[in-house]
DNA sequence: CTGAAAGCGCTTACAG
DNA sequence: CTGAAAGCGCTTACAG
């Protein structure tokens, strides 16, 4: 392997010289540059990476740890994050657990040992605490992503739940809607339980009463939209409106509440959380669900400063920035009130 | 920073005793061991990556480039490919160039400078050429997925697309279609010209006559599928069944078709090629394409292997690896023959 | 504008 | 079973 002290060798000057070049450093004569960039040119040669962060004490690097890759709205953000850290002139490097702890601490172990200078952690796993607290142990840089360890004060960007579940019920409430039905998600976890007390929030505003019968809970697996929707059409009085925990069930109730007769939005107006058409703009379908999108842009702007700040500066207070979701008007819904009017008419 | 000397002095060892602890290296005393790690605990000590790397001249990393992360079949492959790594105590680590050349370059040099052990390059690039030249020069390990640089003699793991094809056909003309059509990619991409072919051998080995009006030329941009049914549906003898290059085009030909009043699969079958779905299966539908698939766990396991048989021996003469794809059968095809008889009858 | 020397934090022979 | 010493390939003061 060919090295630095081989380039300033063949090219007549010191290593300290080369290491100038291949920094960009001022104070190199413009034809000593020349020469030495031919010589690294024309020898095939790059620096070492190791020796490099070792001695400068920083990696050019920000790690970002997911649970897996899979196709949700979280997948644009690594795009995202890799083009602003890009402006910053950081790398950005991403890796998958695959779901499994150890390999979650194994990447935590290999990005704080170094191979980073900081590190984002995303999404939500409450056994990752232990790993929260690692990190912050020896101060180093980290910033999560809608994940909530109130007590850890760390930085932390989150998603605004319970507004943008208070707003999308608002507006069904806005089109006339009373009889207003919520299929949950996984009230352990955090999202799922601020987007069920934004509903609960939303109807009491609007004075309408809470009715159990209209509230399915669910683990927000698969299924548990078109199961959810099955019980609320078979009620007595059934809804004229649905929010849905995600867009997965909002998916999924929309279909089977078809097949079982139900039009969507003639009978029921649907509205669900994440706008994952985003993703999915490409599959072509006849219905665009109405949902809460994230501002994914912002958050990856707002993650890769906060994580540049924090390794620049690694004394500041750590920070938690909030963010709101707004509607995507899809066709799932529409107004009651024209509904009762032409009832009447 | 806490470092080995630190650790070291604390337990009351030498450096050398650490480093055989933290590497699980036999010949220390259990209870010599013990306090070491004891320390290691009570002080928060990990092991500086970019130290361990230079010395020992290996990162213990494999580095993977994506032009993007995007919804694909490609990207099952990201969690395969590190569920296969840790399997041999690797870490995966992935990184997006956002389709910019630069980013990309910015990438391979992190990787070659010793920051990976070796680079999987995926995807389809032109570009990538002088890339994958550069690592080739300095003889550093890599492995290409889906790339066609025939003439460099490198790791290569390609679909068959011109068998995959040619099957897709077959199927449709053993349900006795004889008037199939055929939507392509970009035919600059060999994955688009070799389907293309395959499309044109299934023909030939049934006797059936090439029929350019079967044929639409697209670039597989947004909207090509739709468009091409488009065309297809208003010939005076339409197709009664369709190859399409990808998935997306199937999808947007079976929606344009309905659309149109052409029955999938009853007036028109159509079969596609990646079998997304598979990302996708969460998403509702009343259809499913019946696509080609692509055997992703065989690919990742092929992958890592490659890639590290090529890390531990770098003489080793590079493979080109082609895989099958097989059948899925959804819902969007159906035996001609049958409606026929019942036109007949 | 240029270079000699020290040192980053480890691992790896080598010696005992 | 344990440790002293050399060295991996760089960058960073420092000196000139």
């Amino acid at each position: 392997m060919i090295n630095i002290f081989d380039i300033a060798k063949t090219a007549g000057v010191s290593k300290t010289t080369v290491s100038r070049v291949i920094n960009n450093q001022p104070g190199v004569r413009e034809d000593t540059r020349k020469k030495v960039l031919e010589t690294i040119e024309g020898m095939n040669y790059i620096p070492n990476q190791a020796a490099r962060s070792l001695v400068s004490r920083k990696a050019g690097v920000i790690g970002v740890i997911y649970n897996e890759f899979n196709t949700s709205v979280y997948l644009e953000l690594a795009n995202l994050l890799e083009k602003y850290a890009s402006g910053y002139s950081y790398n950005m490097v991403f890796c998958s657990s695959n779901d499994d702890f150890n390999a979650k601490a194994r990447y935590v172990q290999y990005f704080t040992g170094g191979a980073a200078d900081g590190v984002i952690l995303f999404g939500s796993d409450t056994r990752d605490r232990e790993l929260v607290q690692k990190i912050e142990n020896i101060n180093f840089p980290l910033v999560l992503i809608e994940n909530h360890f109130n007590d850890l004060n760390i930085n932390n960007i989150i998603i605004d739940n319970f507004s943008g579940a208070k707003r999308a019920v608002d507006y069904l409430i806005n089109m006339g809607h009373e009889k207003i039905a919520h299929i949950t998600g996984n009230l352990n976890h955090r999202a799922a339980s601020d987007r069920m007390n934004g509903y609960i929030e939303a109807l009491n505003s609007a004075g309408i009463n809470y009715n159990k019968d209209y509230v399915v809970f669910t683990n927000a697996g698969d299924n548990s939209g078109a199961a959810g929707v099955e019980k609320l059409v078979s009620l007595k009085e059934p809804p004229t409106a649905l929010f849905t925990f995600n867009d997965l069930q909002g998916y999924e109730a929309v279909q089977k509440a078809v097949e079982l007769g139900v039009g969507v939005p003639q009978e029921l107006s649907v509205v669900g959380f994440d706008n994952i058409y985003q993703v999915l703009r490409f599959i072509p379908s006849s219905m665009r669900l109405t949902s809460m999108k994230q501002p994914m842009e912002k958050i990856a702007e707002a993650a890769v400063k906060l994580i540049i700040d924090n390794i620049n500066d690694k004394s500041t207070e750590p920070k938690v920035l909030t963010f709101e979701t707004e509607i995507y008007q899809g066709t799932s819904c529409r107004p009651l009130v024209k509904r009762l009017q032409s009832d009447v008419g």
